[in-house]
DNA sequence: CTCCCGAGTTAACGAGGTTTACTGAATCCC
DNA sequence: GGGATTCAGTAAACCTCGTTAACTCGGGAG
């Protein structure tokens, strides 16, 4: 009653050591030398082997950013666990922790969060192949960042305390919001996160969208380094965009 | 006492086709269908020969990402000729032209905006090469789209507009900023803004930040569909964001 | 009329992604 | 247990790519 069975464990096995070369790779040199050759070379196997474990290199790369969207979810989740229990120490610490990341990985962080997603380039009905890997993984990598954000505003919205200074969204905007509010609930309960319904309000998913927009922002900039002269003191604006939003969201 | 000799015409010409064609790749197939073989293919000569014109590829893609910013320049120029001369509508008028740029164009931003800027790759002292380009125009297409920038901005810091409700910088940042204020001082000098030293206060530096950052951060996302959840009504949240920012900033 | 500069060519190298046909060992099933 | 089968890995090959080196050959300069 081996579920798991020698084979299947070895797969595994390489699997892993496949991705663990390939992430190196990215790390130490960029994407471009994320190279099946150098991956097989490193491990000491040839390079139409790795087709055994993944469609190709574009497949690979895509695997590589669910593992790395993994790993910051890991990552995010331990800075958490070492600050007190107010929601919105833990908004700050989620949003410190991932300009940290970002700073400390900048092509996995170009990869994963400004890689134009297949914009028109690939022939349509190329997303589904029949191929090796088990298709029920996925979608949960990916989705598993999305569920260390979610589990730290999830209080925040729960306890309608986002509601304390309305964020008066414009009229124009609470019709269109109405999607989103049903995707973010949806969102809450597939990340078992119990949630009632009315605090999925419109002025909650607006918040949500402000600080999204503003930590990616602030970040990238800092990243690719696209600021209009050199901010020398990156830091203290980064705390001050945290300060600012923090106010502007009516909480503490 | 012809300055410009038939060869120098003829070469100009077949440079600018280089970069026409190379365009043309990179807007239909993306970046790494950016090729020479490619481009040498399509203007009916040989790879080999584009090395008379440029360096290597890599050397063709920082060219041609300066053209890009070239032309996004001269686009927000046009854009903002139709907009009467209140200094907020042409603010308005450029973040607007620079979304819908974006959106246009995702893969020309995505090579200008977001791409890491030689994150360690590259051995150090591999920067300066005796190559075939005017060197005095390396620095000139990138800045043009800063002076478009400045140019809307200049206006509003002369006047002090900005300063109408101080937008409370906070006193830690305010000594940081300071190396800000003289990079944006002598920016404007040199493209030919007018503009009293007295007027790039700190308070104007950490405005004209906010503004790029949030703005960035809005077009990135949309670029890259990096949102949470789907945003049917992009345009209406955008708005918003240029809303929120004209509020926050004391204008009008 | 020469000489030469320089745009363009051909040939070649090494590296990359990918496919095809194969080997050999682990597994499965009777 | 033993043959059939599955499957990780190999070898060889194909095509594309960036880049270099050696050349051709025509227009401009003296």
């Amino acid at each position: 009653m081996n579920e798991v069975t020698r084979r299947e464990q070895l797969r595994a096995a390489t699997e892993l050591d496949i991705r663990r070369h390939a992430r190196e790779l990215l790390v130490r040199e960029g994407q471009e030398a994320v190279t099946l050759r150098a991956i097989a070379r490193e491990l000491g196997i040839t390079a139409p082997a790795l087709y055994r474990y993944y469609d190709s290199r574009e497949d690979l790369l895509a695997r590589l950013a669910e593992d790395i969207c993994g790993d910051l979810s890991t990552e995010l989740n331990e800075t958490m666990r070492d600050v007190d229990d107010e929601h919105l120490s833990k908004v700050f610490a989620v949003c410190r922790g991932f300009r940290r990341w970002a700073l400390a990985h900048p092509r996995e962080f170009a990869l994963v969060f400004a890689t134009p997603a297949n914009t028109g380039g690939g022939r349509p009905g190329a997303e589904q192949r029949d191929s090796p890997h088990d298709p029920a993984e996925s979608t949960t990598r990916g989705d598993e960042l999305g569920s260390v954000f979610l589990s730290v505003v999830g209080p925040l919205m729960a306890e309608g305390v986002t509601n304390s200074p309305p964020p008066s969204v414009p009229d124009e905007l609470r019709e269109g919001l109405a999607d989103s509010q049903r995707d973010l609930a949806t969102a809450f309960n597939t990340h078992g996160i119990e949630m009632p319904p009315e605090a999925v309000s419109a002025e909650a998913v607006y918040m949500l969208l402000r600080w999204w927009a503003r930590l990616y922002g602030q970040v990238a900039l800092e990243v690719f380094e696209k600021f209009p002269f050199d901010v020398s003191h990156a830091d203290r604006l980064f705390e001050s965009v945290l300060e600012e939003l923090g106010r502007e969201s009516g909480l503490r």
